[in-house]
DNA sequence: GCTCATTTGTTCGTATGTATG
DNA sequence: TCATACATACGAACAAATGAG
């Protein structure tokens, strides 16, 4: 959209490399930094400039500093670092709406540029879904759960929406919002039925049954919760 | 949910003063701040340490610092910063399919919450559309656009919805999407039949309202940026 | 083009606070 | 108690960019 030919500051550099060992993964999250000793030598600038870099990136969420112990990294990218700051002040409703905004989007796109490829990961994923449902091992379940609704935006071909989806909800938030479910709850409700439509191209039957699923999971936050909703909601 | 009550350090104080500055609107956007000097003498702390926070500042993308001039507001929230970086770096395709996801969502429970001071409102701003589309003052249409559409928004009852959409696409931005349409185009498509479709409550066909007009606006961009799905912003 | 004051950018030196063992 | 490793903070100096005259 916009183009970006910014001259950027020394310390502004150093930023974008930090970043990049993070969100490229070099620097796990949890993980400890170099100490500030060495990463001067290793850059090759000067203790300010050095320190003005990783005080950004504290402020953007991506590490945090423990005086007398070293720099951690909490988060891997700014999205999600500051996204998952304004989540924890949104309610589970609110946060459910936005992901029913976006799935819907989300099928409708990938109906039509979906690849062949592509559908037969979703339908590994929903197959995996299927058999960790009643199985012992509750993360399994999520895992391929989330992986599912990740394979679905990356057919819709927007990053934008992927980005966004992915800071926004990440695995361990969807598996705050499925924790409050009571185990035997059909939790795959709407997959085969997505999957189908999306096999189909067929828009409408996608973002059905994107409905489906999204109601099911609202419906008991509406009984419990109610700061906005007055009226019943539809059919 | 606790808040954190940790020991902040003192840049980080500073951050947070300066920041509340910025989004409590005392320091607008596009003005320029008081020198290091005199900040450091009025917030009592060390050139260094003002220096960390306003660094931190900078990354956010709520200042911009020029060697040799000053330092300048460029954003108002980090939520807006953050966002409008990585919406920087999308295409205007990507953007419409977003706002797509959003204003669908917001539509549909506008029709289930909203007040009819709410509806009066909607109909005042498409009024102000309608009067000002064809006349000089392309700005008046604008505002008028924008307001309509947060006040679909506010009516959801959703503030993520909201705050998310407000920080996307600002007036700014919606008007960078508008701005390449030539003149004389029928812009507020929709409207009429959105907000008919909102006062009978009827999602259905509020969102086929939505559908059509963001239809309108996309369509020229698929012939233009035609084989919409290739994937692009690599970096 | 040049000078000059202003403002941010960068570096160094030093001292202090804090956690770990 | 002590030593060590680390981040925190301050002050002073010089470099580089900008804008005005």
């Amino acid at each position: 959209m916009f183009e970006k030919l910014e001259k950027q500051t020394l310390s502004g550099r150093v930023y974008t490399q930090l970043q990049r060992l993070i969100t490229g993964g070099e620097w796990k999250i949890g993980s400890r930094i170099p100490r500030e000793a060495d990463l001067m030598e290793q850059l090759g600038v000067s203790r300010n400039t050095l320190r003005e870099a990783i005080r950004g990136l504290v402020q953007v969420g991506l590490l945090e500093t423990r005086q007398g112990d070293g720099t951690f990294v909490t988060a891997s990218s700014e999205l999600s670092a500051i996204l998952n700051k304004r989540m924890s002040r949104s309610s589970v409703i609110e946060a459910l709406e936005l992901q029913h905004a976006l799935d819907r989007e989300a099928a409708a796109l990938a109906c039509l540029r979906r690849t062949d490829e592509e559908l037969e990961r979703m339908e590994h994923y929903s197959k995996l879904c299927r058999e960790t449902l009643d199985g012992p091992d509750h993360d399994a379940y999520k895992d391929a759960d989330w992986n599912l609704h990740v394979t679905i935006m990356k057919a819709s071909r927007n990053r934008l929406l992927l980005d966004l989806y992915e800071s926004l909800f990440e695995k361990l938030q969807i598996s705050i919002l499925f924790n409050r479910f009571i185990p035997g709850t059909r939790y795959d409700v709407g997959h085969p039925a997505l999957i189908s439509a999306i096999r189909d191209r067929d828009p409408e039957r996608a973002m059905q049954a994107v409905d489906d699923y999204i109601m099911h999971f609202k419906a008991p936050h509406l009984e419990a919760d109610d700061p906005a909703n007055s009226p019943r909601n539809g059919e």
